[in-house]
RNA sequence: GCGCCCGUAGCUCAGCUGGAUAGAGCACCAGACGACGAAUCUGGGGGUCCGAGGUUCGAAUCCUUUCGGGCGCGCCA
């Protein structure tokens, strides 16, 4: 039950009923048209910009117009008054009942509540038909860490944003593959690869010395050598690299991905898919064949770079891809110069992939520093997919590490780094978790190791965790304090006379679950996962606030045992609120706890 | 030199895709524990939305541009 979505309809049926009686011309785009919080409660319930929107191309003035509007919205049963306010806004106040409604409504659905469509189920009651084409598959690509190494903070930023934003669009009704790209196929996991062997060797006894230069240094190989000298014995030493490389390759981007995978775990974050960048071997020719037959690749030389030249520039033909065509800034190379295939082209393949596989809406979570990529790999899903499937990058700033608001000194010489398991065993999946998307992907973000713990209110995790656990607690103390009262969902609660919450902290309460399905739908609609942090953020506060203001207003506390009809509206109440809390941190992949301890 | 991101209260940040008097938290000031967890709450001061133009009924939001910060810039992945 989303009364945004219904009352955005009843708006627009009213705007059809006077272009029905000639008041309003026939053909206006309502495209446009919003039902939306009002900016200040006082207000109404509800606000609309039909009027001002409208007015130019209906050739009237918005307060004409909106009045007329006001009028006919009057006559509906559920609004109790419209008015015309501002330039032309027009808002509503809703009959109660339509809030009592919906606390129930959550309250019955539970986890449902503000959930989009099932795939193949019926549609909420009381939706807008929306009239649009049904939407197709979501592919979203995250982490994508090169399997080389443990993964790092950084990464860790893009695995939970990606893993919540694919949380959110589950919510809201799509039908969404996680994947994992593994770069196996670069020189990275040659270097990997040798140093593996060296590890290997060392295993075998014998005295390697100090790591050489270009080749990865970090402990996290020595187990890898040992296994492999478990698996092979001394098999793999007196062979030509040529021989061994691939069999320690393989093995060692195995381990690297078990590593891996292990990290993610610990985040709570799995991947359907893991699609390896080295069976793409075959799709990549055939790939260019297609390009070329579509006449989309030809023999020609780029311009230089402006300003700083690259030491080994040289002026030379190339193998171009027409991606100006798709609104890239210059055409881009497929062709290495030893006549290879670029990590773009076999990205485009990637890409082209999940497209062959059914998605529509391709989603790739990626580090800043991949900012110069996104025009190329959009013009190139737009030209392999003659415009039937759209890509949205979403780059993720970088993540400042401190303590108690010092930086945290990090030397990535000699394989020193942060690893991301460090991290979540120093604080914990849900401080990760949240923080990281308490903020907006695309501004960096301070993350300090110490406030994230912090159980006070300056640490929202905390906030919002506290709320739901004294929401729970409510139950745990009514239950001592009116053993004979049924307060489950199914019992006494279900039938809970709302209307008795009427002080202005309960209306606010249902105000804000009123709003979650609205939330969760631009949220999803959006890409930002953070919209439901701040939410959640604003109903603990909610929350915090009625409780607190029963100390001094007895009349208002939840538990009430001379009271058994306002306790059940109050619980009924709380319990609506704490499913939206629970519903919320679920999607953010964070827990709601029962107590905090 | 070009492209992308960012610039909002002293600090850290929201601002719902162009709406009403720009909002939170921290910090500061003043208050609330004989009571479901004060691990919280209530109130107050604090703004040239970087600057300058433009678009329109209306701009923090869109366009142009100055300044400042970050990232990237044919064969690395």
């Amino acid at each position: 039950m989303n009364i945004f979505a219904t009352f955005e309809a009843r708006v627009r049926a009213a705007v059809q009923g006077l272009i029905l009686s000639g008041q309003l011309p026939e053909g206006l785009d309502l495209s446009r048209v919003v039902v939306e919080p009002p900016r200040d409660a006082s207000h109404g319930d509800l606000a609309t910009n039909a009027a001002l929107v409208l007015a130019k191309e209906a050739r009237t003035n918005p307060k004409a117009l909106g009045e007329s509007l006001a009028a006919a919205l009057r006559a509906d049963p559920d609004v109790m008054d419209a008015s015309v306010a501002g330039p032309g806004f027009i808002n509503l106040r809703l009959r109660p009942g339509i809030f009592h409604a919906v606390v129930r409504a959550a309250l019955q659905q539970g986890e449902a509540y503000g959930r989009g469509a099932m795939p193949g189920g019926q549609a909420p009651q009381g939706q807008a038909p929306q009239g649009q084409a049904p939407q197709g598959k979501v592919n979203i690509e995250y982490v994508s860490a090169n399997p080389t190494g443990p993964m790092h903070v950084g990464h860790g930023r893009g695995a939970v944003f990606g893993d919540a934003l694919a949380n959110l669009l589950v919510a809201s009704g799509r039908d969404v593959t996680r994947e994992y790209y593994i770069n196996d196929a670069g020189a990275q996991v040659d270097v990997l690869a040798r140093s593996a062997h060296l590890r290997y060797r060392e295993a075998l006894g014998e005295a390697v010395g100090p790591v050489p230069e270009g080749l990865y240094p970090g402990d996290y190989l020595v187990p890898v050598g040992r296994a492999l000298a478990e698996a092979h014995g001394r098999a793999l030493l007196d062979q030509p690299e040529a021989a061994w490389l691939p069999v320690v390759r393989a093995f060692a981007i195995d381990a690297m991905m078990d590593l891996i995978r292990a990290d993610l775990a610990r985040l709570g974050i799995h991947h359907d898919v893991f699609f390896s960048e080295a069976t793409l071997k075959q799709a990549v020719p055939v790939l260019l064949a297609e390009l070329r037959a579509k006449g989309l690749v030809y023999e020609g030389r780029l311009p230089p770079p402006k300003g700083q030249l690259p030491e080994d520039w040289e002026d030379r033909e190339q193998t171009l891809f027409r991606t100006v065509e798709f609104g890239d800034d210059v055409d881009r190379p497929l062709l290495k110069s030893d006549g290879s295939f670029t990590y773009f082209a076999s990205d485009i393949a990637y890409h082209r992939d999940k497209i062959a596989r059914g998605a529509t809406d391709l989603i790739d979570v990626l580090g800043a520093d991949h900012g110069g990529y996104v025009k190329r790999m959009q013009a190139a899903v737009r030209a392999v997919s003659d415009g039937a499937a759209t890509l949205d990058v979403k780059l993720c700033q970088l993540v400042r590490l401190l303590r108690a608001g010092e930086p945290v000194k990090m030397s990535k010489r000699a394989g020193e780094f942060i690893t991301l398991r460090e991290v979540v065993d120093e604080v914990g999946r849900d401080a990760i978790r949240f923080m990281m998307l308490y903020r907006k992907n695309d501004a960096t973000l301070d993350f300090d190791l110490a406030k994230v713990v912090e159980q006070s209110k300056e640490n929202p995790v905390f906030y919002v965790q506290y709320a739901h656990a004294r929401c729970v607690s409510v139950f745990r103390q009514a239950a001592q304090a009116m053993p004979d009262e049924d307060f489950s969902t199914g019992g006494l609660l279900g039938e809970a006379d709302l209307a008795l919450l009427v002080d202005p902290g309960e209306v606010e309460i249902m105000r804000l679950v009123a709003q979650y399905p609205r939330v969760l739908e631009a949220a999803a609609g959006a890409h930002e996962p953070h919209r439901v942090a701040f939410y959640l953020y604003e109903l603990a506060s909610s929350l915090h606030g009625l409780w607190n203001k029963g100390k001094d207003l007895p009349q208002l506390r939840f538990i009430n045992p001379n009271d058994r009809c306002s306790t059940r509206a109050r619980l009924a109440l709380v319990e609506a609120l704490r499913g939206v809390i629970a519903s919320g941190l679920a999607v953010l992949g964070v827990t709601a706890p029962d107590e905090m301890r």
